[in-house]
DNA sequence: CGAATTAGTATGGAATCTGAACTATATGGC
DNA sequence: GCCATATAGTTCAGATTCCATACTAATTCG
């Protein structure tokens, strides 16, 4: 904490606010003894923190309920249903756009298969219109949206919103931030770009295994092989911003070239492509691609075996050295992976016990089960978790 | 921040007192004003945390120096330079204690040679004969130590005063707590546990080429290869604390047995012990074994350059892999790196160029120019740095 | 229907910041 | 030398926000 800014002392309210939203959003329903009681501030300062929260709208009083205790019974606070915010997602053959209110619920859902390529004008210029479907939509319904969240295959700089390269996508130095205020003109928070691994990887701690586990790495394999680390309960995204990318970890150095520039990164053993021409499986589509593989594995095909297992294997050396270097003891495997779980899971499980013995225990290592919707439920999340963190924000 | 913790009208001036101090220790000598001015503080303010901070003895007030600057002179306010904290570390094959004032400066230094071995109780017995020897010098020259660090070769758990595992030691589950307490009977802060390579890495940072890179992995080669993450001038522990290890990435799938159980680690290809028995150097020392490797290298043999060429080699992939996991551009070389570094270079930067083109630079390749004092001086270092983050703890 | 119990509000006191007015101490021009 | 100017530091009133205590409100139990 190498404190820098001079604390005020409306800054102790800023924080109190959050505090108290924080203990209403951890239970269904609160009064204010009750946060009182939770957080330790006393009741007249909850009194006084709830009048500011019920001004910001994200939460409501709901009236009492007699619950046969003695005592005057306390009326209720939730958070309101009607505040949320937009995911999209842009993907290499797929659009996506929704809504989540802040108790993390999909309240409107809009998809879009397109075929791949294209600039990021013309494909932010689709994704806008099923962006408005979606927020027409949750707005007829009362819902009024505070910001947004876009995920895209690819590194991004946040801050000026800007894709620095999404290969899949062919896209370099592609800058959106005006494409993004259009998503979702005049939001308090606006739209902010995000990475979809690191955005899959708090979808999954908010709404998957992450109510087992604090700390690990999510794994997302899709044509590229992507990463997210979560670090208690935070997504942890390293000084440049792009931490947790396991999928240019050197697993071969004699290996193949990789696109990155490099040599035996795990993409070029563990990356959708990789698997499906090792398993010699042909076809146009990525999804047609998936389901011959599939096949070819039921049918006990011994190539596609292999080829899936060559991958777990090298999967296990990645995530030895990954797990050794950030001391985490969980992964939780997305994307392709979790799709492949049956046939790749023992050749994984062997290879992390043969090259970080006790590290990663059996256990520790889980399967994604959230499919295509993550990344944007994680994306839209990550942005009403800024508003539960500074709720004074929306206080005029 | 998933802030729990209410905040107290009071937790400003806790806060605003480090950033007073801050400010202080930024410059060589400050008045009110210019704290004022630097920090955003209102002079009344700064007017009565300076009176806080003078009463905690941290810092002192020096007279007027009328610079010829028209107007009143300020009066300045420098670091007290009679606190201090207590450093030490325990070695393979020596013990080292010193005393570092709160402008960093080692003020006291002492170090005895022993021979491996010994259980905790005998080492730290002989360490606390040492600590002695130079808190009493310290204490002789007025200074008042406020706590103290000590760096061990190995896993530890700073909260309970355990040395978790120190393969090199021959120490493991070692209890120290009551013996760190002895180190320093009655400091405000006690004595704390922390790992050599953390420390060391702490140590470039302050005193080294930390002034050159905010984030940087350092990499510590000694008998292991340990390492420490430093990201925004701050040292990354990992969920876990023992993040940064990447003695045991794993560079050769097909490589040999490790001593965590694992295979083909960088420790069994660039620690001390691999690259002697590679260059055929045999000996009773450590420090004689290095002389003769550095000797046959000035005498061009080609095995021993082959042997170091191979470690920069799989050095390279090692950080290729780290750099990209966890997103720095820059790394630090301590311990026998350090002193190999004219040979060794050349092949780790070809190794980092073709494994991660573009990550790590060549000029963002540095070697520990600190010697044996870096641990000794992180631990203490450390402990000075808590101090500045909440002076308010040494007020009554 | 009153005693007991719990919820929530109102009020006074304490801590700490800000801003403006004030005092202290220097330089520089006449 | 003296006074205008400039900068440093202090004092004090006002604002904010917390806590502690006393109070009012609404319910259950006997």
């Amino acid at each position: 904490m190498q404190a820098e800014a001079p604390g005020r002392v409306q800054d102790v309210r800023r924080q109190n606010l959050a505090v108290a939203l924080g203990a209403i959003q951890r239970t269904e329903r609160s009064t204010r003894a009750e946060i009182a009681a939770r957080t330790g501030l006393t009741k007249a300062s909850v009194s006084s923190l709830v009048a500011g929260l019920l001004e910001t709208g994200l939460i409501e009083e709901v009236g009492v309920t007699r619950d046969g205790e003695r005592g005057r019974p306390g009326s209720g606070l939730v958070l309101n249903r009607q505040r949320g915010a937009l995911g999209a997602e842009v993907n290499v053959d797929y659009l996506a756009a929704g809504v989540v209110d802040l108790l993390g619920e999909v309240r409107v859902h809009e998809v879009v298969e397109r075929p791949p390529g294209g600039s990021p004008e013309e494909v932010l210029g689709e994704l806008r219109a099923l962006a408005r479907r979606a927020t027409t939509a949750a707005e007829a319904d009362g819902m009024v949206l505070l910001g947004g969240g876009l995920a895209v295959p690819g590194l991004v700089d946040p801050a000026h919103g800007t894709v620095l390269t999404a290969p899949n996508l062919g896209w370099r130095n592609a800058a959106l931030a005006q494409h993004l205020e259009a998503l979702l003109p005049g939001a308090p928070l606006g739209v902010v770009l995000s990475n979809e691994a690191n955005s899959a990887a708090l979808a999954e701690l908010w709404y998957g295994h992450g109510s087992s586990f604090r700390d690990y790495l999510y794994v997302s394999g899709e044509v590229g092989v992507g990463g997210g680390l979560i670090f208690g309960s935070e997504l942890f995204a390293g000084p440049g911003g792009h931490a947790g990318e396991v999928g240019h970890l050197v697993v071969q150095p004699d290996g193949q070239q990789c696109s990155c520039g490099g040599r035996g990164c795990l993409e070029t053993v563990a990356g959708q492509h990789a698997i499906f021409s090792a398993a010699g499986i042909d076809g146009t589509s990525t999804a047609d691609r998936m389901a011959a593989l599939l096949g070819a594995l039921d049918a006990g095909s011994p190539e596609a075996a292999r080829a899936v297992e060559t991958a777990g294997h090298y999967l296990g050396v990645a995530l030895a050295s990954a797990a050794r270097m950030v001391n985490v003891s969980a992964v939780i495997l997305g994307g392709h992976f979790a799709g492949l779980q049956k046939w790749i899971r023992p050749s994984l499980l062997r290879s992390l016990d043969s090259y970080a013995p006790g590290v990663v225990p059996p256990d520790g290592v889980a399967f994604s089960g959230l499919g295509q919707t993550a990344a944007l439920r994680g994306a839209a999340g990550s942005r009403l978790r800024e508003v539960f963190a500074s709720p004074h924000d929306l206080l005029n």
